[in-house]
RNA sequence: GCCUCUGUAGCUCAGUCGGUAGAGCAGAGGACUGAAAAUCCUCGUGUCGAUGGUUCGAUUCCGUCCGGAGGCA
C-alpha cells in the first residue's frame, strides 16, 4: 500500500497555525484536519480560537466543533477519527492538511500508534483515585509495581493519573500498559509527512501574543460564552480548556475578573511552554520562526520550498 | 515638623543572639500511549536601600541620608 502524503502544521497556541493551515490548503487543494483537543466540542468558540467562516475561506474543516461539550473524548477516539478523515479527503483527491496543538494527538496519528479496544473506565478509576486519597499515592504506586514493574518505574508515584491509567488497563485487560506500548508502534507509519513547526525567535515575542490574545478574547465576548458554560450542565474533558477554569472564581465571587484574566495569561503561556516541550524533541520538524517574516505570504513560500524537498505534490 | 514601622531573589515575605541567606509564587528545563488546553518531576547567589562607625568580621548593632507605609500635630 502506497504511503499517504500529508502536511502537518503544529506548534504552540497564537503562532498562526490555522491561517497558515488554509493557505496551504487553497495553494494545495486540501482540507484542514484539526489536531486540537479543545476545538472538537462544540460551542466554547472564542474559549478554543476556533476558525470562524471567515478565517476557513470556504475551506472544509474536519474534527472540529463536532461534539458535545459533556462528552469524553481520548486519543484513541481521535487517531480513528481522523484516520478516515484523511481517507476521505483522499479519497476525493483532495491533500488532507493536519493542523493543531495536541502533540499526543498528532504523534499518534503520524507514527500509527496502535491503541486497543478498552476504553476508559470512571468508574474504576474513581475507586483508584480514592483509594490514593485514602492511603496515599505511594501505596497505589507500589500496587502498580506488583503487576507492571515497567510500567511503574517509568511514573513518578505522584502522577496519579499515569497510575490509575496503567493499574486500569491491568485491571480491565489483564495486559501490562508496558507491553502493550511495545506493540502500539510495531506498524510502520502510512504516512509521509512534511511537518511545519511555527514558534517565535524569542519567548517573550510568543507569551506577548498570547497576553494579546487572551484580551482580544475577553473583548469579543469570552466572558459570556464560558458563562453560558458554567450556568450549562456539567461537562468532563472540556471543563480542563485554559478560559473557562480560571473564570469560574469569577462567576463565583472568589476572585477578581483581573485576576482571573491574569491566571489565563498565565496558564496559557505554561501551555505554550509545555507544547514546546512536546514538539522540541521530535526532529522532523522544520521549524519556522514567525516573527522573522513579514507576514503570512514570506511564510507560505518559505513553507513551500520545505514542502517542495520532502513530498511529492 | 515629630513619632512608629519598613526597605532581603522578578513579586510577597522569612531569617541571620554579628561569621555574606531561604520559603511561597513567578520563571526555566524535562517527562508524556485511552483525561493531553490534562497530569507529573527537577531547578533558588541575590550590590540583604545607600553611606559612615564599632568589630578580626556587618545584611544583622549604632549614626546619617534616601525611598515606602501609618500615626500625632
Amino acid at each position: 500500500m502506497s504511503k499517504q502524503t500529508i502536511i502537518v502544521v503544529l506548534g504552540p497556541t497564537a503562532t498562526g497555525k490555522t491561517k497558515l493551515a488554509v493557505e496551504l490548503a487553497k495553494l494545495y487543494n486540501g482540507e484542514v484536519v484539526s489536531a486540537d483537543s479543545m476545538q472538537i466540542y462544540k460551542g466554547m468558540d472564542i474559549l478554543t480560537a476556533k476558525p470562524n467562516d471567515a478565517e476557513m475561506q470556504g475551506i472544509k474543516h474536519h474534527l472540529i466543533d463536532f461534539l458535545e461539550p459533556d462528552c469524553d473524548f481520548s486519543v484513541a477516539d481521535y487517531v480513528k477519527l481522523a484516520n478516515s478523515a484523511i481517507d476521505d479527503i483522499a479519497f476525493r483527491g483532495k491533500l488532507p492538511i493536519l493542523a493543531g496543538g495536541t502533540g499526543l494527538y498528532i504523534n499518534s496519528l503520524i507514527d500509527n500508534v496502535k491503541f486497543d479496544e478498552t476504553t476508559g473506565d470512571k468508574e474504576l478509576r474513581e475507586r483508584l483515585f480514592n483509594l490514593a486519597k485514602e492511603k496515599g499515592n505511594h501505596y497505589l504506586w507500589e500496587r502498580l509495581l506488583e503487576v507492571d514493574e515497567a510500567a511503574a518505574l517509568a511514573v513518578h508515584e505522584n502522577n496519579l493519573t499515569r497510575v490509575i491509567r496503567a493499574l486500569e488497563v491491568y485491571e480491565k485487560t489483564g495486559q501490562k500498559l508496558s507491553e502493550h506500548k511495545k506493540t502500539s508502534r510495531l506498524e510502520e507509519s502510512r504516512f509521509i509527512p512534511a511537518m511545519i513547526g511555527l514558534t517565535f525567535s524569542d519567548r517573550k515575542l510568543l507569551y506577548d501574543r498570547i497576553n494579546k490574545r487572551v484580551d482580544a478574547m475577553i473583548s469579543n465576548g469570552l466572558l459570556s460564552e464560558a458563562e453560558k458554560i458554567y450556568k450549562g450542565k456539567t461537562i468532563n474533558t472540556a471543563h480542563q480548556a485554559i478560559g473557562y477554569k480560571e473564570l469560574i472564581p469569577y462567576f463565583s465571587k472568589q476572585a477578581s475578573l483581573d485576576d482571573c484574566i491574569e491566571k489565563i495569561k498565565m496558564e496559557t503561556r505554561r501551555y505554550a511552554k509545555r507544547q514546546l516541550t512536546w514538539f522540541r524533541r521530535d526532529d522532523r520538524i522544520f521549524w519556522i520562526e514567525v516573527d522573522k517574516y513579514k507576514n503570512i505570504e514570506e511564510i507560505l513560500e518559505k513553507t513551500k520550498i520545505y514542502i517542495a524537498k520532502c513530498i511529492n505534490l
